[in-house]
DNA sequence: CAAAGAATATTTGTTAACAATCATTGTTAA
DNA sequence: TTAACAATGATTGTTAACAAATATTCTTTG
């Protein structure tokens, strides 16, 4: 209830086209709404932003160089579907950052973050209990990139934000099933810390927490590389 | 004389049109001929490329995304001129991204990676002597770059490249005259500590050099917010 | 009936023309 | 002479039409 900002995926006003489309996919991919290899044909979004395509190609090519989508010449724009050294990666580069502006919370957090960061838990758990996987997701996103708005470091931010969009991609489509229940708990953990200023264990924890999301992953699982709309709705098996 | 790719403003062939255009203005960048501020008109470029404003758009949106460059509605493209705030988060988010990829290099680094930093070191040296500030800058960075693809991280990679060139708009605004002298010295020690496997040393002396790097700025020179090439040739004085 | 190939339709990529905004120049008036 | 205002020129932003490539459907053939 605490929402004020409305997350919709096809917007009736449109304010600057661009960044509209580009807020709608980020955040349709941060609930998994949109999952690793759905295409995003010119047309489609033209029709539902009700703009011209110009716009769109602006919009997936800044989507492209943040690699939350695949731009495939002749073919069009795909939602990335990572490698599993891609998730290595851009896990290793979490790791690095998150544990940098860890140091700089513990220097600026003031009393008010803290609530906020409890809201956050506090919304995810009520996501949880009610089965709201899109909103756990969602918000379990926001704890992390509420570190970065205390860190107050524009380009860390930046950074991460393509980090855990990719991240739950990774997710999407390498979890094993049912291993992201521990994460608020460990969310709690780490703000307690936080307000405990317990540096080195606020970034023990974090770190904790990385790992286990990573070790969550199962890389066996051959992740089918491209699907489109369309072959998810006719192809019926293997 | 090791260099086997021609650097140039102006390609006679365009092979895909967008990629060279962001490689020159980035070449361009890295070697301080394109300083901070300078409009980047698109018409000029696509006279430049012989290409349609639709290429030059794309990729200056691109470079937009990279904080390269900024986009001013109704206005253009203009090389961006990093504040000081904005200088101080990317030399965190540098000694933050350099120290992890150092401890990767340590493991990974093979008898020739240290050979090609030794000969980049000595390009360096090289130019320096002859009076190649642009040569100096460029296989500056092609040096910390090339810990980046040691170190075999993509997406750490991805985001030096993008810090190493704002490094360079920075050190073109706030410099300090003469102050960027110590770096030949300090690549060479690093690169001393890496063949000795010193990890403790080699991590130590990458955050030094950033450290002396960003001390040798001044910020009270209220660096020039926007200047067009007109307004250089017109004003003679505040 | 299955598979290969041709025809059609859709989608992406490119180009050019038009509209809107901004910068510059020239003029007028105080 | 200077400041405000109007007119011109140049640049960015938008739109639509066309070309090229790909996906789909239909037909033909073994």
């Amino acid at each position: 209830m605490t929402k004020s900002k409305s997350k919709k995926l096809t917007p009736e006003t449109d304010e600057i086209p661009e960044q509209a489309i580009i807020s709608s996919i980020t955040a349709a991919v941060s609930e998994q709404r949109l999952p690793a290899g759905t295409k995003l044909g010119e047309q489609m979004l033209s029709n539902l932003f009700n703009c011209n395509r110009a716009n769109v190609r602006r919009a997936l090519s800044t989507l492209a160089t943040m690699h939350v989508v695949q731009l495939r010449p002749n073919k069009g724009a795909f939602i990335s579907t990572p490698s599993p050294k891609e998730a290595e990666d851009v896990f290793e580069a979490r790791r690095t950052i998150e544990r940098t502006l860890a140091q700089s919370v513990i220097q600026n957090a003031r009393s008010q973050d803290i609530v906020d960061m409890r809201a956050i838990i506090a919304a995810e758990a009520e996501a949880r209990t009610q089965g709201d996987k899109p909103a756990e997701l969602r918000l379990s996103r926001e704890f992390h990139m509420k570190l970065a708005t205390i860190a107050d470091n524009q380009v860390l931010e930046r950074f991460l934000t393509e980090l855990t969009l990719r991240t739950t991609l990774i997710i999407g489509l390498y979890n094993k099933l049912g291993s992201s229940n521990c994460a608020e708990d460990e969310h709690l953990g780490i703000v307690q810390a936080l307000e405990a200023k317990d540096e080195k264990r606020f970034i023990f924890l974090i770190d904790q927490h990385l790992n286990h999301l990573e070790s969550g992953l199962d890389f066996q699982r051959t992740a089918q590389p491209f699907f489109t709309l369309a072959e998810q709705l006719t192809i019926t098996s293997t």
